[in-house]
DNA sequence: GTAGCCTTGATG
DNA sequence: CATCAAGGCTAC
């Protein structure tokens, strides 16, 4: 039985989608071989041609590869289509180093992400590591030659937050922290300190190997205290700058999850912990990350870092501090880059250069793109280097984009919530120097902060909406009560980066299409592009690849259009009257109305303002996507019990998430729902329209292939669409 | 574009 | 009138 017949597909397709998902077995640079060449090499591909020749001699290739037989397509496709997760992070810049360290530590993609982060990865750099393992602690070491780190690891075990301490140690922490010890930010911060302290003496005298545990401890209990009081100093803006900065950028604890620091909190280095969270019969395990400001080696990452691992019990953790605190807030380093603060500036206590970033940033709606992974660690004499992180950051530290005024009014009294609250609390001059750590503050994603972002937000703020669920959920204790996010659907969301046009060639995202034939022509390759995108990213979906391969295939004959026409509604959602097909192109009913497709438009249009009026976050985004691609009722599959049941599982999945993050939505998860019909019917148009204006030299890649099959399947009343 | 300083104007 | 959080100005 041939291929076609079997499958019910085209040979070329096939193959075409076969590529896709061997390519990156085939290849060492997977991303670059994987998709077809949009302007990349203009000697080879001409804009009209798609990469129609590079497309055939990969097919060609793969071809001879498995020797065109249906049965080695078949396998390599099953083969490619299970291929785990863990390709992600080969597409985005990490060292394979760190990767294997990584990957050894935990498989989950969430401690990958989080191990990423933690350490500021790059393959930037040139300074040697020096190494230290004391322990065999769940941290893991990394020898990275291209790392501009030092790591140390530590792990004082067993410590416990008693009434009493236990000892030397733990009384000469308490003994030198000005905050109060019942905390664990107090703890880390201290202990912290203590080795950034013990470190760098460490470098300065070059020690570095034979050294055991109960050395450095003891160490670091000669060391003076000057560095813990930097960050817990609550009276002094100006020693706070005169003395070696330490800023800890993320607490990891011991399932690898990040704890993340209060959104509203300047002071960026205390947290709540719930006094559930932990006990002393199981004491949990932090990681933290350090930086010495004043050790700066590479502007754009981790100048100075350790890893240490700090395990104790956090059952006596009470609540800490009072982000709106005036003396607290001043006192404080620049939550986004550790400056010192200036003022109340949009919601946070920022600096003076942060504040004014963050008016330029909004003001002049700049938009900023990351070079590299989006998670550069910014500090005072980086900042310049990457505004796009730097702009997320202020985001996630709680800068109000409400605060900056449309109108441009120059003083009085702001009045948007953030303000006003800071205000109220605001304490009395004479009273200052008196008043204590106060109230537990909003944890970063509190439910009530996040709806209200939702409910007023624009998309950067349901964007910030999703990073903030994306985070909590890794600290989410019993008692913290923040929605958790459905583990499914957190899945879903890492594997977004696969569909991300970052990797695009940026000319070909320049070059304007002038006329309809030149917007046309832009529009198919785009739309090839992201086919293939759909296919590697469908490929990694949990759960879909313990379906069978040709059950994969049909799933994705059946919705690719639905599932591009969706993407367009989200990447639509705050512009209304236009769908953006691009970062770069936009396209108005009135244009679409002069290039014959008016009704398409117009229907994405109506989609898009629903979900914009819906709230529609990227969480329900990306499950609607995979509502779209799991459907059981496509014909001709083999194991539609099997895709019904992934169905069920994230529709509930979904359910729990509307239900428990919009709960005054209350029909929010069937109104998302609705909108799928009319996107089928969109699909349906938009295909139709296509279909009748394909030019007959159109070039015959995954898209044409697609269209055709879809075109042959309505006409001869084949049982696959396709 | 950045960041430090200045001006403005509502508020208590 | 003092405070302070906005926007504006301007040297770099």
């Amino acid at each position: 039985m041939s291929v076609h017949s079997e499958l019910g597909i085209s040979p070329a397709l096939l193959q075409a989608i076969a590529q896709t998902l061997t390519s990156s077995a085939l290849t060492t640079s997977s991303r670059d071989s994987a998709l077809p060449t949009i302007a990349k090499d203009k000697s080879q591909a001409a804009p009209h041609s798609l990469g129609s020749h590079q497309l055939k001699d990969r097919i060609e290739a793969s071809m001879s590869l498995n020797k065109s037989s249906a049965g080695g397509v078949i396998s390599h496709l099953l083969q490619n289509l299970n291929e785990p997760v863990a390709s992600l992070i080969t597409q985005s810049n990490v060292s394979s180093h760190a990767i294997q360290s990584l990957a050894s530590t935990e498989n989950s993609s969430i401690m990958s992400q989080a191990g990423l982060s933690l350490l500021g990865l790059s393959s930037s750099g040139a300074t040697t590591t020096s190494g230290l393992n004391l322990t065999n602690t769940s941290v893991k070491h990394f020898t990275q030659p291209s790392m501009v780190m030092s790591n140390d690891e530590i792990t004082i075990t067993n410590f416990l937050l008693k009434d009493e301490p236990s000892d030397d140690l733990e009384q000469s922490i308490l003994q030198q922290s000005s905050q109060p010890m019942n905390t664990v930010s107090s703890v880390l911060t201290a202990f912290a300190s203590q080795h950034m302290k013990e470190s760098l003496t460490k470098k300065t005298h070059k020690q570095s190997h034979g050294v055991s545990a109960s050395q450095l401890q003891q160490q670091s209990l000669d060391c003076s205290a000057d560095i813990i009081s930097t960050n817990n100093d609550s009276d002094g803006a100006n020693e706070a700058r005169s003395q070696p900065q330490i800023i800890i950028y993320r607490y990891i604890n011991s399932n690898g999850q990040e704890v993340v620091l209060p959104a509203s909190s300047p002071q960026g280095n205390d947290f709540v912990v719930s006094e559930s969270e932990g006990s002393s019969d199981t004491p949990t395990t932090y990681k933290v990350l350090l930086q010495s400001a004043d050790d700066v080696r590479d502007s754009n990452h981790v100048p100075y870092s350790s890893n240490v691992t700090y395990t104790f019990s956090s059952s006596n953790a009470a609540p800490v501090t009072d982000s709106q605190n005036t003396v607290d807030g001043m006192s404080r380093p620049c939550p986004v880059c550790g400056d010192k603060v200036s003022g109340y500036h949009y919601g946070i206590f920022t600096c003076e250069s942060c504040k004014g970033f963050f008016k330029r940033t909004v003001q002049n709606k700049k938009t900023f793109v990351c070079p590299k992974a989006s998670d550069c660690i910014i500090n005072s004499l980086n900042r310049k280097k990457c505004p796009a992180c730097r702009f997320k950051q202020c985001l996630v530290m709680g800068m109000k984009l409400e605060a900056i005024r449309q109108d441009r009014t120059r003083g009085g009294r702001s009045s948007y919530d953030g303000c006003v609250t800071h205000l109220k609390n605001r304490v009395p001059t004479f009273d200052k120097k008196l008043k204590r750590v106060g109230n537990r503050i909003p944890l970063l994603g509190d439910v009530s902060d996040q709806s209200q972002d939702a409910r007023e937000g624009t998309k950067s703020h349901r964007h910030l909406v999703a990073i903030l669920n994306h985070d909590t959920h890794r600290q989410t204790s019993p008692n913290c009560g923040t929605p958790q996010i459905p583990e499914l659907l957190r899945d879903i969301m890492n594997l977004e980066p696969l569909l991300s046009d970052d990797d695009l060639p940026a000319e070909s995202l320049m070059e304007a299409p002038f006329h309809e034939q030149a917007l046309y022509s832009y529009m198919m390759q785009l739309a090839e592009l992201r086919l293939y995108k759909l296919v590697r990213w469908a490929r990694n979906l949990p759960q879909f690849g313990a379906i069978s391969t040709d059950d994969q295939i049909l799933l994705l004959q059946n919705c690719w259009s639905e599932l591009i026409a969706l993407s367009l509604c989200w990447r639509s959602i705050d512009t209304p009257n236009q769908i953006s097909i691009s970062t770069t192109h936009h396209i108005t009913a009135e244009w679409a109305q002069h290039l014959g497709f008016e009704d398409v438009v117009v229907r994405l249009l109506n989609i898009a303002e629903k979900f914009r009026k819906l709230y529609m976050d990227q969480f329900e985004y990306v499950a609607l996507k995979v509502l779209l691609l799991i459907t059981p009722d496509v014909k001709g599959l083999k194991e539609p019990r099997k895709i019904r049941d992934f169905q069920e599982k994230l529709t509930e999945a979904l359910l729990a998430y509307t239900t428990s993050h919009y709960p005054h939505m209350k029909d929010k998860f069937g109104q998302l729902l609705l909108r799928l019909p009319e996107l089928s019917r969109i699909s349906f148009l938009s295909k139709d329209i296509l279909i009748k204006s394909l030019p007959p030299s159109l070039p015959c890649g995954l898209l044409v292939e697609l269209l055709k099959g879809d075109n042959k399947g309505e006409g001869d009343g084949s049982s696959l669409s396709l």
